[in-house]
RNA sequence: GGGGACGUAGUUAAGUUGGUUAUAACGCCGGCCUGUCACGCCGGAGGCCGCGAGUUCAAGUCUCGUCGUCCCCGCCA
């Protein structure tokens, strides 16, 4: 007989002969009755050694421990009235055990499968497969089961088709740091693991797979975050003949699925779009989180004949100042002290605040001010009693970035942040390129591959100026996907990788294989990837990206449970023909 | 590369201004118990206080180093 799964036992099975193998949660020993919680992915049922109903089963169940492997073959019952359990799915039902089998034991586990202690995060990495025997745990990886599959279901739907790029690839010299896997056929050269399969994915429009998807790992050589580990899931995805509209909306729809399904009720689609300019003039960032408000509003022009010698100063040095205001709180002398050595910490030079009592304005700076900067102030942030303001002057870009940081400080501090709502926004009218200090030269914002708004094949002028056909998806302030509608045209192309210094002798080495496709029929095209771990931690309320990640890597690279990396052995790299030295720092 | 937090029985934690034999709960082992479901009751075992130096009459406790885990900055097109 087949075994039937522990959770799905109802009243509707009683009467029934069943099969049941599963791991022993727990045992109760009554010295004559024995109970047991037998455990499977599928949930718990009470099984009942009785030393009447069968004496050699009761006997045996003596040897049984915490998470003994079992078989058992009983009858499903009614449990006896007042006995029911109702914290349980199956609380209406017991299996009397005619004959028990052990099909291994267990030794004592490293930790207890207990909900309310937590273990060390080590200890639960070095011993994954019992942390995944924990029902909190177990939920995870099935509903990252299920997104998978109605992920793939909504795509196929959709008419794209889901195609396999190689893992085994070329390091490309722009983005993240590549890890290279050595080559044994061809002596000391190096495969590169993908960052993404983005010129594949290009390759697959230009073979006319109009619809491409693909749930894919990709890899990244960086430094490890609470939300960043070295191989991560994208869902993948390129179309052809679309433009930014049609990415955003099949975009829209596959977010929808995958929510409805993680949080059992609907989503509000479209999403609202707001431009990068305004998001960094407003929100101080690229993914601002509009759980809450508190936008900047500019103060620059009411100050431009100011003898209040800070401001005099910002704005005659083509600078900003720009001011937040906080509603409905009461704010203490050192709350207030507090927020400017925030402010201060976050790199600030200073932050001025100004507070609202009976129609006057009140302020360490007020008596530097005019009657007319006053009211305009007012009038800008349009200011009640209570009102508190924090006012930042500087360079544009700087006051942007640190009151943009300070938002999110307002917004933790005074609890703003609604936790249970999911605020999805586009961000899109990206800049084409961004100036490198390190680098000296522009780089591309997105990648080098995404196209612009206008032709940029005769292009001169203020590179920063240029925007691109690029969007990028936030939830809740964290940048969850983005992409580009690419360039198909290798004029185009070319022109990028001479805004970005790339010179054709390189661009032919490393991307010759693409450009050559830009010119053989290449449609028209664009896609996005986004992060599939990180919505799944987003969507089910997780604070790390490990949590929904099998088997995850600690904060130095190392797998707890393998033991990865490690040495190899000298035969390995004699075939690799590869001698390691030591180099010192 | 830089800043910060943590490390005590199998597990989770407590451990005071440095001062007797390092506590508790859960787990584990033994015994009892026929309606429990975090079963209950009685008894027991279990410690390189991460590791190594130093200060001190005396270190789980203070200092330095080191290893490990976590958080953040840099980095992550």
């Amino acid at each position: 007989m087949r075994h039937t799964e522990c959770g799905r036992l109802t009243s509707g099975d009683i009467g029934r002969d069943v099969v049941l193998a599963g791991w022993v949660f727990r045992r109760r020993d009554h010295g004559g009755l024995i109970f047991a919680d037998l455990r499977d992915v599928t949930g718990i049922t009470q099984v009942v050694f009785s030393p009447e109903i069968a004496p050699q089963a009761h006997a045996a169940a003596h040897e049984i421990k915490q998470e003994y492997v079992v078989r058992v073959e009983g009858s499903v019952s009614q449990r006896p009235e007042g006995t029911e359990n109702k914290d349980l799915p199956t609380g209406q039902i017991e299996v009397y055990v005619r004959t028990l089998e052990i099909l291994n034991t267990c030794k004592p586990l490293p930790f207890q499968l207990e909900e309310d202690e937590e273990p060390n995060e080590s200890l639960r990495l070095k011993y994954r497969y019992i942390d995944m025997r924990r029902p909190q745990v177990q939920k995870v990886f099935v509903e990252r089961s299920r997104a998978l599959q109605v992920l793939r279901n909504f795509l196929v739907s959709q008419g794209f088709f889901e195609i396999e790029t190689p893992f085994l690839t070329k390091s490309t010299p722009e983005g993240a740091r590549d890890f290279i896997v050595p080559s044994r056929l061809n002596a000391g050269q190096f495969y590169a693991l993908p960052q993404s399969p983005q010129l594949f994915k290009q390759i697959l429009m230009v073979a006319g797979f109009d619809r491409y998807f693909q749930l894919v790992r990709c890899f990244r050589d960086e430094d490890l975050r609470a939300d960043r580990q070295p191989e991560f899931t994208q869902l993948d995805l390129e179309m052809s003949f679309v433009d930014v509209d049609d990415v955003v909306t099949v975009s829209e729809g596959i977010i929808k699925v995958v929510f409805e399904s993680l949080q059992g009720k609907p989503l509000q689609t479209p999403f609202i779009r707001m431009d990068f300019d305004e998001a960094m003039e407003r929100y101080g960032t690229d993914k601002p989180d509009l759980r809450f408000q508190l936008p900047m509003v500019e103060l620059t022009h009411i100050f431009q004949q100011t003898d209040f010698g800070v401001f005099k100063k910002v704005c005659s040095d083509g600078g900003a100042i720009k001011a937040i205001t906080l509603r409905g709180r009461t704010l203490s002398r050192k709350d207030l002290d507090d927020a400017v050595d925030m402010a201060k910490g976050m790199g600030a030079g200073g932050l001025i605040w100004m507070r609202r009592d009976a129609g006057k304005l009140q302020s360490p700076v007020v008596k530097f001010l005019s009657e007319v900067e006053i009211t305009g102030i007012d009038r800008a942030c349009d200011l009640h009693d209570g009102d508190v303001l924090f006012v930042m002057a500087d360079a544009r870009d700087k006051v942007n970035e640190l009151m943009g940081k300070f938002r999110l400080y307002l917004g933790t501090k005074y609890d703003l942040v609604n936790k249970d709502t999911f605020s999805f926004l586009w961000v899109v009218n990206f800049p084409l390129l961004e100036y490198s200090d390190e680098e000296k030269r522009y780089v591309a914002r997105h990648h080098p591959f995404t196209s612009a708004k206008n032709s940029i094949v005769d292009f001169s002028g203020d590179l920063g100026l240029i925007r691109a056909n690029a969007y990028d998806l936030v939830l809740n302030g964290v940048e969850i996907g983005g992409g580009s509608i690419r360039n198909y045209r290798r004029d185009e192309q070319m022109a990028m990788f001479r805004l970005l210094q790339i010179d054709e002798e390189q661009a032919s080495e490393q991307f010759g294989f693409l450009l050559e496709a830009l010119e053989m029929g290449a449609p028209p095209h664009g896609g996005i990837a986004f992060g599939f771990d990180r919505i799944l931690m987003m969507l089910m309320g997780l604070e790390s990206i490990r949590d929904v990640i099998p088997f995850p890597k600690t904060q130095k690279g190392t797998c707890l449970l393998s033991g990865a990396p490690a040495r190899v052995s000298q035969k390995q790299l004699n075939e690799l023909k590869i001698r390691t030295v030591t180099v010192k720092e």
